[in-house]
Formats: C-alpha cells, sequence, structure tokens
DNA sequence: GAATCATATTCATCGGATCAATTGGAGGCC
DNA sequence: GGCCTCCAATTGATCCGATGAATATGATTC
C-alpha cells in the first residue's frame, strides 16, 4: 500500500474511532502532514481524496474539518455513477430507484404533514399550468418533479433511504428522462401519475401510495428501452 | 469554485459526454496538466481524488487510466458510509439493506444456477458445522456470511442493485453484527433462517425468499437497538 | 525463440516557495 | 462601551523542481 492510501485509511481510521468527530478541525496541514509521517504534498493528496468523499472539507485561510458525516453527504457519490449509467441508457438505476421510491412513498404516506400535502398540490398546479401554456420549458418541469418527488421521499422517515434514492435521481438523471418525452401524450401521463400520487398520500394510505409510485417509476423505465451500455455486468 | 475543482469537473465532464472511455489511458501527468492549464501538483490533486470515486485508476510506471465505470466500482463509497453510521448504532442503512435485500433475494429465486444452489448448502453446511465445534471463531462466521449473501444476491439480475447491497453490508459491518451476537441463541436463529432463505431459493419460489429475507435482515435491525448517533437527521 | 538485462517512461514522494482567503486583534471613531 | 477599519498572523491553494520506485520496452545473450 502506498504512502498517500496509508494516509487516507489512518484518517478515516481516527474518525471511524470516533478520535476525530463531525465537525472537528483537524491539525494545520504542516502538523498534520509530520504526524503521518508524509511530505506536507502527499498529505494534500490524501485530504483530497477525502474532500472527494465528502467526508473533510477545507476553507482557505481557517482550517480544515470533519463533514456532519450524515448520509445525504457520504452517499451522494451515487449521484455521479447514476448520472453515466443513465446517460449511457442503462435502466438498472431506474430498477432500484422503483423499488426504493416505492416504499419511501409508502412511508410518507403516514408522516408527511398537511403543510406540504398543500405545496404538493401547489407544484403539480404549477407543472399543469406550465404545460397547458403556450411553450414547454423542460427545465422548469424537471424542476418540478425533482421538487415534488423530493419532498416526499424526505418525509419516508430514513435519511439513508431518502439519501439514496434523491442521488439516483439527480439534475442530470431527470433532464435525461424528461428530454426523452418528445411524446405530449407521455408528459400528460406523468402529470397524472402524480397526481394519482398526491391522492394516495392525501388518503393517508401506504398500499395506494406504494403502488401509484412503484407504476410511476416503471413508465419511466419503460420509457427508456435504449441502448445498454454498461448496464448487463455485474463484475468489474 | 477552486483550480482542482475545475479540474476535476473538466476530467468528469470528458467521461461522460464520451472523450474518455471506460479503460483508456490519459495523458501523461505533465502534459495533462499542460493541457488544463494547471500544475503538475494540482493535477495530482484531482486525480487523486477521482482515485477516491474509483473513476481513475494509476499504475506506477505504466500510466493512469479510466476504470471500468461499472455500477460495483463507482457505488463503493456506500461502503464507508455504512461503515461509520452503523458503527454508530444507526439501523437505518439495514432498513435499506432489508427492502433491497429482500428484492434481490426473491428476483434470485428464479435465477439463481443449480451449481451455486449446492454452493450455498456447503457454505450452510460449513457453518453450521462449525458453530457445533467447540470453539466459534466470529471472522469465520462473517465470511462465511458474507459469502452466503453475496453470492445470492449476484445472482438477482441487477448490478446496481446488487452492488448497493453488497456495499451496504460489508465486512466492518458483518463484523459489527456477528460480534453483537453474543447469544448462542441468536447464532442459532440466523442459520435457521439461513436454511429458510436456501429452502425458498431450492424451490424456486420468489415470495417465499422475499419474506424469509425480509425477517432475516429485520432480526439483525431488531437485535442493534443501541445508540443512535447520526440516525436522526435528513438533513446535511 | 526464450530468458535476461539495460534503459526509458511514468507515477510516487518529497521539500520548499509564493499566492490568496480568513481570522483576530490593535487602534480609532461615534 | 460599542462599532468600525485596518493590519498582521494563520492557513489552505497553487506552483516549481528534484529524486525515488515500479513498469514497460527493446536490446542482448544463449
Amino acid at each position: 500500500m502506498g504512502v498517500i492510501e496509508g494516509a487516507i485509511d489512518t484518517i478515516k481510521q481516527m474518525i471511524i474511532t470516533g478520535e476525530l468527530r463531525p465537525g472537528q478541525r483537524l491539525p494545520v496541514e504542516k502538523d498534520l502532514a509530520e504526524q503521518l509521517g508524509v511530505a506536507r504534498n502527499t498529505l494534500r493528496e490524501a485530504v483530497r481524496a477525502l474532500i472527494a468523499m465528502r467526508v473533510l472539507t477545507t476553507r482557505q485561510g481557517d482550517g480544515t474539518y470533519v463533514t456532519s458525516l450524515s448520509p445525504g453527504l457520504l452517499l451522494d457519490g451515487i449521484g455521479f455513477a447514476a448520472d453515466i449509467h443513465v446517460a449511457a441508457g442503462a435502466g438498472q438505476f431506474l430498477h432500484v430507484r422503483r423499488i426504493l421510491e416505492a416504499e419511501a412513498t409508502a412511508a410518507a404516506a403516514t408522516r408527511i404533514p398537511g403543510d406540504d400535502l398543500a405545496r404538493l398540490d401547489e407544484l403539480l398546479g404549477q407543472a399543469e399550468r406550465h404545460v397547458a401554456g403556450n411553450e414547454i420549458e423542460h427545465g422548469k418541469l424537471v424542476a418540478l418533479d425533482e421538487d415534488f418527488h423530493s419532498l416526499i421521499v424526505s418525509h419516508c422517515g430514513n435519511a439513508v433511504l431518502a439519501a439514496v434514492i434523491q442521488n439516483m435521481s439527480g439534475r442530470t438523471v431527470r433532464a435525461r428522462i424528461w428530454r426523452g418525452m418528445t411524446d405530449p401524450e407521455a408528459v400528460q401521463r406523468t402529470l397524472r401519475e402524480h397526481r394519482a400520487i398526491h391522492r394516495a398520500l392525501l388518503a393517508r394510505d401506504p398500499e395506494r401510495a406504494r403502488l401509484h409510485a412503484a407504476l410511476h417509476v416503471l413508465g419511466v423505465e419503460e420509457s427508456l428501452t435504449g441502448s445498454r451500455a454498461f448496464g448487463g455486468a455485474v463484475d468489474d
């Protein structure tokens, strides 16, 4: 194992063992490098790797800190993976999203507060009015779509579940999905499905919510029967 | 945005757009640094970040290459997140694993080949004989447990699903779970649950497999009702 | 033709230097 | 006293150059 990997693991272990806690500040680069027995440049590469994993964060002129280590933060690497695979037309991420989003929507049915049910209604109204207008801007629909699902999933009661779903369906993924919907009928169907999910939530009915959520994502999956690059192999 | 972040994004975009393809070799550090308009050290920090994300890999004396970008590779950052949260006693990762593993086990029921069903039987036999012996070594049981679940989910037909599950239940997580099982009866129950899953697979019955898999993970969840550090907040 | 060895290529690691952002205190002003 | 401005110290960001270590490649030898 190289010196850099060693430094990365050492810092990781300091976090797992609790020696470094969320929000805590690390020693200055010079000291930490000396403490780990590596050059400053080497330490910086290790720190940079941990920054990429959202474990550390740096502020010039201030210092280096451990992040909150919240699931939402640590799991955002999923987003990039989803981006390149969905961009390549692989439906496997969407299948996983279907499984999870069905469950999360069901859980949200009994947890989402009334305020946010009203907020969902407002989002749907905006989308419907936008589609009814003259010129449809996909960016606007993507943003409304993201807000709609995001608000529901955030009330599922499980931060990890919410984070995985959200990262699997980030801006890039949704943009590709909506761009693929050239058929106006497909857009209408999507809005109807959103309404059905909303009604199930209003009725506080988890099973209805689960079914409508699953059906909704399945519809997206089936509309993406393109190429399958990266989509087949299980191995690395 | 800093120079390093800029270099990272540039390389990422080159991959998303297909300018850099899986397995392809990058220019040598000196040339690539010049091409991106940064110093070599700065480029190295960017490359190091992408290595941490499993997007690039380097071989001293040879060069820098784009990885296969397979889901199994890109999603392994989940492992560290699961490690520190499960180590802190949070059950949220296990809940997600329960949802996914139930689905994956059901899917595997109709896909797993006969050879591997026999291999599963062999793994179970080893575990049972080991437990029946004088001295129980947890490391051995952890390895057998990992092999058992790993072999099943690898046949679910979805590489992303398999990768997420496996990374959510890596060596560190399983080690903590088995270490928590001080009660010999708990070990026995776990082995019985494994047998039940195996029988369901033998019968090629997805619904039975799903239920037994869910029950199995649920049992693990319920045995971990400790502290809830990191487990509550959805925000970052 | 295969094995061995020398050499070139390339990443890994190091040490130091300079730039830029933030912080915190000194001093002055209302 | 409280607030503001400004300066200096701290700290990460970026760059430069040099050396070490691992690999690949081609020449050499048998």
